[in-house]
DNA sequence: AAAAAAATGCAACTTAGTTGCAAATTCTGC
DNA sequence: GCAGAATTTGCAACTAAGTTGCATTTTTTT
């Protein structure tokens, strides 16, 4: 990682609370410099040299969830994907769109959805996640 | 299961093009008395006496989600959890709330969300799912 | 009733994610 | 900087949802 990418996680870290450490560091760095929500495993090959234990790395994952710097992005099969939560507002990340050809996954950040309105009485509604199914366009021609 | 229920979900599998078995007609008439949707642990828990193997109840679970007389639902943890399909419409289910305090999910059949507008170029979005998330009546007082 | 097609049960397996604990790292106050 | 407290890390062992191969049973077709 770079000085400057370093600086910035360090900086992230500190507002949150966290102890600054390697691995943190790392995996924040990893995950915004990334357009897609990525799984440990793809966190961790992304680690050259020297990387770190899947168990830091999920409990890395954990904190940076808790203190809302990394968000869950969805499941797929039985492997959970994260995301830095830069690109999410406060009631809901960008809709993520899965091909059921390819099973690539993409990044809507374009689509906008309106939070869902008319929820029964009690019920307080505070975050919606939205997951699109179709073709990608590699697939749709 | 009573004969009606018996009759009726033999014939959605007879319309669907699969064979009339006893775990068939069983997990289909589960899910279809059921008010939220189930696991395969959950389902299994409804058969009293000489119920059927897991590996039998997974694998008509995929053959009802392949006619699609079944949506897989959501993932809750790392389990897969299974719906009748009779009120979702070809486009999309009703959304799932889970209350983040006591981890209860309720269908939220009242709540209606558009579908979808602005896709980037290229893609072909079929289907799409929402799930939300806040304290339901219980844990929001 | 016989043959063909498909579903089922069982045991063994896979693997994402978790837990407990000792060792290492980071922070805090001097 | 340095000691001590607080927290994180690595490792090994574990958990459990879901899968696979194969022999047997059930359902459908003729
Ligand atoms: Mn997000
Ligand atoms: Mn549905
Ligand atoms: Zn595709
Ligand atoms: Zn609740």
């Amino acid at each position: 990682m770079s000085d400057h990418a370093h600086s910035e996680t360090e900086r992230l870290l500190r507002e949150a609370r966290l102890y600054s450490t390697a691995c943190r560091r790392a995996t924040l760095g990893v995950l915004l410099g990334s357009d897609r929500p990525l799984s440990q495993a793809q966190i961790a090959d992304q680690f050259r040299d020297g990387g770190f234990n899947k168990v830091s790395i999920y409990r890395t994952l954990a904190s940076l969830v808790e203190v809302g710097l990394v968000h869950k992005a969805f499941l797929h099969k039985r492997t959970w994907h994260f995301e830095a939560a830069h690109r999410c507002s406060q009631t809901q990340c960008h809709p993520h769109f899965t091909c059921t050809r390819c099973g690539a996954t993409f990044c809507m950040t374009e689509v906008r959805m309106p939070m869902a309105q008319g929820q029964p009485r009690g019920f307080v509604i505070l975050r919606q996640q939205v997951r699109l199914e179709g073709y990608c366009p590699g697939c749709a021609g």
